[in-house]
DNA sequence: CGTTACTCTACCGAGTCTGTAGACATAGAT
DNA sequence: ATCTATGTCTACAGACTCGGTAGAGTAACG
């Protein structure tokens, strides 16, 4: 499993929608922007999350991006597994499972492979976007105050 | 963490080795003729297995591979980052653990791939080619049995 | 009817991955 | 000595992927 950076960009942008989730509408440019990623390329990763209904959009002047679905409805998993495929080291679960039951001479190779899976999407496929921007606002937190008291 | 082609002709190389661990010397061409690997493909895969003292070689008639330790203290995680690089699903362990502490917006999401990364090396970095080859019997003797409990 | 946004498609350069080719070095058998 | 079977080393080629750019087109709205 490997995340590229359109995943990265992806989630990032995620991310940003679900700090914006109740102020309506966002603007690519205005998350290219403050995400720090190319607008161009950016348009393409919210078009393909546009065709797997993670988020709506609305042209024209106050057009833009919103999640289509409440942050604590999305999945970390499901979006790394549209944006970078798969989750496990070699195939997908139902390859590594298939292989398990017919590999001439090593099946508990692919065995071992699906157990990385498994423990790989227990995590994420727990993990939802409201989680990660609490996780994300608790580091903040805690690194401010890191940051004071070394004052 | 993704296992390329490489990687899984390395496993299945040394897998291999191990299964003949006692039994000395074997040449590049019956491995690559029993796991049915490219055998120049797997001369350079050899050659850096050697490298990085996973396995010892000797030349002329009668030559060919073994491994440099017995199975039980070849990890496979070790092979694998040898291979095909780090486990986590972006960057490797240190510079995930640098950009938990420094990223300026997204702290929480670098930290979830450690997460992810830990539970990956946990389980490949506790599994030894003597471990394999355990999973790979049992895995075939119970094949075996349904088989025969089918006829 | 013009401006501002999203949409769609094509393309490009760089790098990686899998695999092939061939010349070379060395150990052992005769 | 020399032949032969083996490992060693380097180069490269074709296909693919990745990150990003370009530009023309379309819808909403004032």
């Amino acid at each position: 499993m490997k995340i590229s950076r359109r995943g990265l960009y992806a989630l990032k942008a995620l991310s940003h929608l679900a700090d914006a989730y109740t102020q309506g509408l966002v603007k690519i440019h205005d998350i290219a922007e403050a995400e720090e990623i190319p607008e161009k390329f950016l348009e393409q990763i919210l078009v393909a999350l546009k065709n797997a209904r993670f988020v709506t959009s609305e042209r024209g002047r106050e057009g833009g991006y919103r999640l289509r679905r409440p942050p604590a409805e999305i999945v970390v998993g499901d979006v790394i597994r549209l944006i970078d495929g798969p989750l496990a080291p070699f195939g997908d679960a139902v390859e590594l499972a298939h292989r398990v039951r017919t590999e001439p001479r090593h099946p508990g190779l692919f065995d071992l492979f699906l157990d990385v899976r498994n423990a790989a999407s227990a995590i994420i496929d727990h993990t939802t976007l409201q989680d990660l921007n609490q996780r994300n606002r608790r580091a903040l937190t805690a690194r401010a105050r890191k940051i004071k008291s070394s004052v």
